[in-house]
DNA sequence: TATTTTAGCTAATGAGTGTTATTTTTGTAC
DNA sequence: GTACAAAAATAACACTCATTAGCTAAAATA
């Protein structure tokens, strides 16, 4: 009987947390299954449910965690005293960062939220819609202040949201470029690209 | 009994070809079931295995179909007397067009790939992996030419193809922003960062 | 019209799914 | 060592899945 590992304050709930992000993020979050979940883990699939109470509870999770730290993020970018043009940086190195730091869960919540069920769906599209619309509004600020060239913001937030998502690719392949230098490139191309 | 509706020259393979792609963008392809399509084809489920071979079968064609033609577009585009930067604007413009023209098709070639089995997954994986190739090869000459910012010509090819699949967004919002409208926005945003 | 081919139906199969109730084992405090 | 709670295992459940077999009706061909 192998018991699951657990380091000093880590809960076993969340050592099968990170092993389902993992797992999701390797083969989706419908092809996964929880005995896929379980060898991950190291116990039969049934022992998991004395921790969790769904496979949709850690899926849930996975999601509304990230979009939390994304959340909170932009609050203190919006209260800051930075440019437009700044806080679009800031944001953008934000989200490079994240994806690079915190990667499975990151990706899962970019890609598997549609399995969401709702009213958990419902809610996560719709902070999702005003995560973006505040991001436009940035871009839209620095239209106005004559920083950024003119425009449809919208369609940059979309631009540069899925610009980011590509790191998923950069992370499998051999790392050949390391997290500075990608989020340097990211950077220029994408900043530079809005400067007027 | 319900035939499968054929207008002349389509077979009815082909509808549910179609069908199926829709299907596969709506649900993703492992929560989609023979079942779901056969409702959306109005037939029964096992009906649909007189015209076809097997649900995997309908998206390697899904994903083979799109492949080929954006290798037969960068043949063309390589074989012309452009300049690097012009290129690229051809290229990324056909990007473009084909994800609002051919929607459901190309986005499941873009996320459901994933889900084809050996030996078609590999078979796809080195496709693409060569598709990024020829395309970052465009990218570096543009530097080398000295019309292009010298970045890492790999990640702006991320960085481009993954700002293209964000149109999904786009294409599923409530179409505010024409498809010309997007396109020179895109094009604006990617080939004025890139330029130096 | 008679015959053959195509395309649909119903029914069933076996494998895999998430999850549960129940029982057994483990680690810990007295 | 005994008692107790936490965490594991076992076995089973009700479902869904893709797919096959066998049969029938409709369409195409002659």
């Amino acid at each position: 009987m192998a018991r699951i590992q657990t380091d000093k304050d880590v809960s076993r709930k969340e050592v099968i947390l990170k092993a389902s992000a993992k797992l999701f993020r390797e083969k989706g979050y419908k092809a996964a299954s929880m005995r896929d979940l379980a060898v991950k883990v190291g116990v039969e699939a049934a022992s998991l449910y004395n921790h969790i109470r769904s496979k949709a509870e850690l899926l849930h999770d996975i999601c509304f965690n990230v979009a939390n730290v994304f959340f909170e993020h932009i609050n203190t970018v919006e209260a800051s005293a930075q440019s437009p043009i700044e806080k679009l940086e800031t944001l953008l190195r934000f989200h490079i960062r994240q994806m690079i730091e915190n990667f499975e869960e990151v990706y899962v919540s970019d890609r598997e939220w549609r399995y969401l069920v709702d009213p958990y769906l419902s809610n996560f599209q719709n902070q999702r819609r005003g995560y973006r619309k505040r991001f436009a509004t940035i871009i839209q600020s620095g239209i106005e202040q004559g920083q950024i060239s003119r425009i449809d913001a919208s369609t940059a937030v979309l631009v540069i949201l899925h610009a980011i998502s590509g790191i998923d690719s950069w992370h499998r392949s051999t790392h050949k470029v390391s997290g500075e230098e990608l989020e340097e490139n990211i950077v220029t191309i994408l900043i530079q690209g809005l400067k007027k």
